[in-house]
RNA sequence: UCCACGAUAGCUCAAUGGUAGAGCAUGCGGCUGUUAACCGCAGGGUUGCAGGUUCAAGUCCUGCUCGUGGAGCCA
């Protein structure tokens, strides 16, 4: 069997005949010359159908082609200037697959809400396809940068017994007679277990939220990749978390250059993320939002707006660390320096995007465990295996989490995480 | 949960309280180099739902439904 060939190596194949399978992005008629628009997955062509060039049939068939139909055509392929991507197919045959219906998305602007009811055809269109080969990139840059690290995939479960962090809005639903379960919200505690085994995992999976947010950063079921490492300290923490989004970033920049374009992504943005990351302590970042005139009490947790005024006094993201424990979760350990703040850090994304990493040096003394357990009204019986992790060997340890889709909108600079996954679930919406 | 905004043709939108329109899409016709092609013709509407005010409501008022993005919370 021939190996099927796609637009996006026609540039090796000039002056050959071939046969390429797509469907039609869009065609425009002149009479007696045709321009038929053929997108594969790859790419996208124009193809040229000369009237004196083809037999009737073919002439008459490229005409009954509507947008979105499937077919193969057959041509040589020609350098050709006033092509975009500078390639054409001057076409001999033309074979019709599947005449499509009238296709909902057309050439005109569409509202998001249209767009989103249609988002198993919205994933069709250039952006959205560019936006999925990043997401593809930003993953594949993810288990390269842990996989190159001596890092092992640690899976947690998908179905837990009780809430992992005790503040957050989980999925309820029932299970057999072991009574009530939820949907992971991390897999965090659970890859703290898998640090204790083999010293550097990472968890990399879906996670869910039920918390009631409607806004365009957030989703209820989005991926997060959570490192956990034995014997890391919170500067080790950070300086892992700051190499690791300047790979991820310099490899998308690097190598999916052609979708950035695509997405008029001002890729200047992207340029500057090196490090080392400016790392402000959360008292600089209180100081920082009352000199641009915010009334800001110490001990609040950071808002959106606040979030959004510290970025953007850097070109690139910065680390807040040191929040106050109140605001943080129980299993973090305090700064024995001042206990009143967590050894606790937020990665903030610069253009507003926001957190999208927060991590901690883990509390490994397990008398302070318990108490913070029993602070936060925690059933202590559900963790009882994650206190074995201090009874047996207890070791300092750090990890965090990234979350996939803020950093998929941040690298393309789209306004929704929506349009981040293929397809996206939210608070008033499961469809398509 | 709270706040704000919105709903008119398949889609995107317009219409001072006075005959509901345009572009795109669709159908037919024209054009041998088009780039969201263009030109001509045609079909396409219970203006989200229910009330109210008025001689007259897409437009004003009330309630409801659905949606949007912001707060809170978070990645």
């Amino acid at each position: 069997m021939r190996p099927n060939i796609y637009i996006k190596d026609l540039p090796n194949h000039i002056g050959e005949e071939v046969t390429l399978k797509g469907w039609l992005f869009n065609q425009r008629s002149s009479g007696k010359v045709k321009f038929l628009i053929l997108r594969d997955g790859t790419g996208y062509i124009q193809c040229i159908v000369f009237k004196g060039n083809v037999s009737e049939e073919v002439f008459e068939n490229a005409g009954k082609l509507t947008q979105e139909s499937s077919f193969e055509i057959t041509g040589k392929v020609k350098k050709e200037d006033r092509a975009l991507g500078g390639v054409e197919l001057d076409a001999t045959d033309v074979k019709i697959v599947s005449i499509a219906e009238e296709y909902p998305i057309t050439k005109k602007e569409h509202g998001t809400e249209f767009l989103i009811d249609n988002r198993h055809l919205w994933l069709r269109s250039k952006k959205q396809v560019a936006i999925m080969r990043i997401r593809h990139r930003v993953v594949k840059a993810i288990r390269d940068f842990f996989d190159d690290r001596g890092f092992t995939l640690f899976d947690p479960p998908i179905i837990t017994p009780n809430a992992c962090e005790g503040t957050s809005t989980l999925f309820e639903f029932d299970y057999f007679d072991l009574g009530k379960a939820y949907l992971t919200q991390s897999g965090q505690l659970y890859a703290e277990a898998g640090a204790m085994a083999l010293g550097k995992v990472y968890t990399f999976g879906p996670t869910f939220r039920a918390e009631k947010s409607k806004t365009r950063r957030h989703l209820t079921e989005f991926w997060m990749v959570e490192p956990e490492m034995a014997y890391f300290n919170l500067d080790d923490d950070m300086d892992l978390a700051e190499e690791f989004l300047e790979y991820i970033v310099q490899t998308v920049l690097s190598e999916r250059k052609e979708d950035l374009e695509i997405l008029e992504r001002d890729v200047t943005k992207l340029e500057t993320v090196k490090r080392p990351f400016p790392r402000i302590s959360y008292d600089e970042a209180v100081e920082i939002l009352k000199k641009n005139g915010v009334d800001f009490e110490w001990g609040n947790d950071l808002g959106a707006t606040d979030e959004t005024i510290i970025s953007s006094q850097y070109d690139r993201p910065v680390m807040v660390h040191r929040y106050p424990s109140e605001v943080k979760a129980f299993y973090m350990k305090r700064d024995p320096e001042n206990p009143k703040v967590a050894l606790a850090v937020d990665v903030l994304a610069p253009e507003g995007y926001g957190e999208i990493i927060g991590g901690s040096q883990r509390e490994d003394d397990i008398e302070l465990l318990i108490s913070r357990i029993k602070e936060h009204n925690l059933p202590q019986s559900f963790f009882e295996w994650y206190l074995d992790l201090r009874r047996f060997g207890s070791v300092p340890h750090s990890g965090f989490g990234l979350g996939l889709e803020r950093t998929v909108s941040w690298i393309c600079g789209i306004d929704h995480l929506r349009e981040a996954i293929p397809f996206p679930r939210m608070i008033y919406r499961n469809t398509p």
